[in-house]
DNA sequence: CAGTGGTCTAGACCACGGC
DNA sequence: CCGTGGTCTAGACCACTGT
């Protein structure tokens, strides 16, 4: 029956979906009241039960109905207030001072990970940032030493091997290079010394797996961050 | 032919797709590999053409296959294994086992960074989160108790009172929910009383400011997920 | 008990891709 | 062209819930 509906390029079920949508808000049916069984609605929209199935499952994860097993469907909420986040802006939207917060949360998050995650490979790769992070300091590069820390923190990123952080602390450590206010820190070699022994003391801390050591290094290194606090 | 099989309690679908998830593991399908056709599928395993498509369905979502119309499926990867590409759509583009990761890493720098921030009333509204989660669990209400445990992750993002977690968790467990139906989530009461212990064991360990058993329980939490494919 | 949702089947038709 | 995945159907059996 009900042959084929081929002009449509919509799907039976999001018809249904849609169909049922507009009762609900329409107020046809109301909070509460119970759905006619599957097999009925098949018959009433000229669909197979399957296709019933399918929108109901639809109208489940949006949370409009609620189905009990061996009873029925019931009107959950008149209208599901649909989440539609965009994490575009989100970073865009931080302040520096929410940009460092998120910075050390997330770094944090990517070196614990990785103590669980990093294979030899990664591990050798991070000893060779830091050594290159070195040999800057040696030159009194500042301005490549801290390419090359940003270098490093994605790195402990990959080697977390989760692909949210690697993206996240990318856009973040870009962001930061990027900021103008990065370039007003002024380096000296105190600082760029003290900043090294951090890094080394967190590659180590991975390496040994000594989640202690991890979380403590990482909160020294923001908390002694060169920049305006407030 | 192959009559219903009465001796497995598990979903047709999950066993094809744990047997196809098998022979990935094992190296019998390289990646690159084309797998038969549908219909080959279901002949081989004695089941018909929808319940291997449900469970291809499954693999994708995974992120173990890529399936191109009018043409096959491929096995795409052989395990975790990370997808380089794109940081544009960050959050959307994660499959169900990446979300998982994601969660983990993420909620693990919301309880790390709460130990040090979270105010008295941050830590009182966990209580009570936790406590809700008990009556949930003493009605055997699973899906009232898991959407209540979203909840007290997105409270312990708050108390981090860093913004970018917050709206990064937030997204996550919404999105989380949504793909619930997916994972076959099969809660007893064992399962349910495990996950309450380490629920508030995690409560627990952000009140004493425990680092070291923040790690332990949020591992232990995710180690112990059910979910296809460790 | 009868009715409901949960699952699975066998078969059909379509649109698309490669040969 | 043929085979593939994408969709839909009609019907079946089961487990569960209400009365």
């Amino acid at each position: 029956m009900a042959s084929q509906v081929s002009s449509g390029r919509q799907r039976k079920p999001e018809l249904v979906a849609e169909a049922l949508l507009a009762k609900i808000r329409s107020g046809e049916l109301p909070v509460g009241e119970r759905l006619p069984s599957e097999r009925d609605l098949a018959g009433e929209f000229g669909v197979s039960r399957n296709a019933v199935r399918e929108a109901l499952a639809v109208l489940q994860l949006s949370g409009n109905i609620e189905t009990r097993l061996g009873d029925g469907s019931y009107i959950a909420r008149p209208e599901g207030t649909v989440r539609d986040e965009n994490d575009a802006g989100l970073v865009a939207a931080l302040n520096i001072n929410e940009l460092l917060q998120a910075r050390e949360a997330l770094e944090l998050a990517s070196a614990l990970t990785a103590i669980r995650r990093a294979t030899r490979s990664d591990l050798l790769k991070l000893d060779a940032l830091v050594a290159e992070m070195e040999e800057h300091l040696e030159q009194d590069d500042y301005k490549t030493y801290l390419a090359t820390t940003m270098d490093l923190h994605r790195a402990i990123a990959s080697a977390s091997r989760t692909p949210l952080l690697v993206s996240l602390v990318t856009e973040l450590t870009t962001k930061h290079q990027n900021h103008e206010w990065l370039l007003h820190t002024r380096y000296t070699p105190a600082i760029g010394a003290y900043s090294l022994d951090v890094h080394q003391a967190l590659v180590k801390a991975i390496r040994d797996k000594d989640v202690v050591a991890v979380y403590e290094s990482t909160s020294q290194h923001y908390h002694d961050y060169p920049v305006l606090q407030g």
